[in-house]
DNA sequence: CTGCTTGCAAAGGCTTTGCAGAACA
DNA sequence: TGTTCTGCAAAGCCTTTGCAAGCAG
């Protein structure tokens, strides 16, 4: 996805949701306004509080069963770099990230300032889903 | 670490205990003579059921207080690639991961099939504490 | 209408913690 | 003997689930 899919208005992200095959509901359409305003890192948590400022009245399941869906669509990637709680990245393109183990920051890596020759042979029986690379660090 | 830290006697696990300043209790040699005994990833869970298996009266509380100052120390180390639950690796030189989404299972990649060149610029105030490639793969 | 969604609260699963008794040095 | 460690149970967190009421098409 491009940085196309940033600062949509809300008949945008209506067609971005049914492009998806996904019933643009108002919780959905703003939690997707919320969510892929920018490239961020959100947990569920981050993103419920967010639609609270907003003036949502979203519940913490909707929040979760939505980032779920998003997920599984392609809309968001979960980033798993802490074992207390998930992130959603908005930004779908390859990257990576730099993971601070100090304030539980996440960064993204540049784009291509990471190079992953070719894949090695994937176990037998499997395709790949997917390559993540993280980078942890600590504050100094 | 080398191959050389497996199969190791009880004698041998007080000694490397000892070496890393953890005072060798009898918790601690049993957990350490069952994660050590081979290559492998186990999440706290199997650990404990190891330790029954072998008849170690240990509680869960212990294995997880044990894991995690094994972790810090460098005896073993955390891979976090499922929000549900922590693995710990016994091979601690340096390698990566394939992860099937599907089974949940864990799996080393070959050392040197997977290419990194030089890391990124890290980010301003902060120093490297490690590097996770984690392929993602599915069951076909 | 008819099924998909939402929200609340309760349940679940992994991990941590508090504290008394036990083991270590 | 003084300190550190262990075990149990309870508590904590994040996430999922059950189910009745509410919306979408």
């Amino acid at each position: 996805m491009s940085a196309a899919e940033f600062h949509l208005s809300k008949a945008e992200i209506v067609e971005l949701l049914r492009r998806h095959r996904i019933s643009p509901t108002q919780q959905r359409v703003e939690i997707a306004q919320i969510v892929l305003s920018k490239p961020q890192h959100l947990s569920a948590d981050e993103v419920l509080a967010l639609a609270h400022e907003r003036g949502s009245r979203v519940s913490k399941a909707t929040v979760y069963n939505t980032m779920g869906l998003f997920a599984r669509v392609g809309l968001v990637r979960e980033v798993i770099v802490d074992p207390t709680k998930v992130f959603y990245d908005s930004n779908v393109s390859e990257h990576h990230h730099f993971y601070n183990v100090d304030t539980g920051e996440l960064m993204d890596i540049p784009a291509g300032a990471v190079e992953l020759g070719t894949l090695p042979d994937l176990p037998k029986g499997t395709q790949a889903a997917g390559v993540d690379v993280i980078i942890r660090v600590r504050s100094q």
